[in-house]
DNA sequence: GTTGCGAATTAGAATTATTCTAATTGGGTG
DNA sequence: CACCCAATTAGAATAATTCTAATTCGCAAC
């Protein structure tokens, strides 16, 4: 049994047309690269690196280069499709889950994303004074995940 | 009237004695770059990165190389002295506020602590499954601070 | 007081993620 | 088809940090 943020990837991630049309709606000009690099995202939901991504996108883009993917990957973040997770100084990791979430890193170096309720991020806030214009908020833990 | 860590801050940041004290204390051999460096990072409580701090210990260790404060910063790092604080890809910034806090990131560039009242860490490592080994809790909060 | 030791410091080279530059490509419009 | 301009590309440049290998330092043993 899958939750509705997996089902909407998956149709997503399956219809290289809406993917297009997804762009689209956010501002975004739908080049074969830049939906060959969010499809990609798209797909395996884990929080890789420009140089996986470069990796993961080779495969149907042959002719991608380095420079391209890191033009992508910069107009999505800039057009909110995808989120850019920075931890400590580890080069930055790239996330397509748009739901508020935050992060945890694992010491072995794997990235889980960590449902908020919806009233977190408000205490949060509440935690600045009213005249901070807040535009982002940041959750990161460190630590140890089991195993599994 | 001042609060108890700026009164702490204080009398250390004034007695040599007491910063080798306190080195000692945690476990950090008190050469003098490592009290110089520790006690610059007490007197300004800014986010200074390594370059403002080489800048800054020059005067009082003018054969300080950079390399040495790097050193001494990662040592103070590693014995939980002082915390490093990254935004993005910018410079690692360092905070000598051991109290539990957050770091609003200004549009411009400053870095403020944000205090955390007690329950809000334990309400944020609750979001955890309980078999995950949290190490480190971080907030960061990006935006616009009044420019007061 | 000198010597010996290991840790710390140092200058400079190396690393590496990312950005920049300048040339080329290419999809859509007239 | 030709034009335009944004996007792409390869490779060079940048810059924070780490590494290397040599030197210095503080201190204890003798
Ligand atoms: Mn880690
Ligand atoms: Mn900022
Ligand atoms: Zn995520
Ligand atoms: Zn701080």
């Amino acid at each position: 049994m899958q939750g509705l943020i997996d089902l909407m990837a998956e149709t997503s991630t399956q219809n290289p047309e809406r993917i297009a049309e997804v762009l689209a709606d956010h501002g975004v000009r739908p080049t074969s690269q830049r939906e060959t690099v969010y499809s990609s995202l798209l797909q395996k939901r884990d929080h890789p690196t420009a140089d996986e991504v470069f990796a993961r996108v080779r495969e149907k883009a042959p002719t991608i280069s380095l420079a391209t993917v890191y033009n992508c990957l910069d107009v999505l973040v800039q057009h909110n499709l995808v989120k850019a997770v920075n931890f400590e100084r580890a080069p930055t990791q790239y996330c397509a889950n748009l739901a508020p979430h935050a992060h945890f890193h694992d010491e072995e170096g794997r990235t889980l994303d960590i449902d908020m309720p919806a009233g977190m991020f408000e205490q949060l806030r509440g935690l600045l004074p009213q005249n901070f214009d807040v535009k982002d908020i940041e959750v990161n833990f460190h630590g140890r995940a089991p195993k599994s």
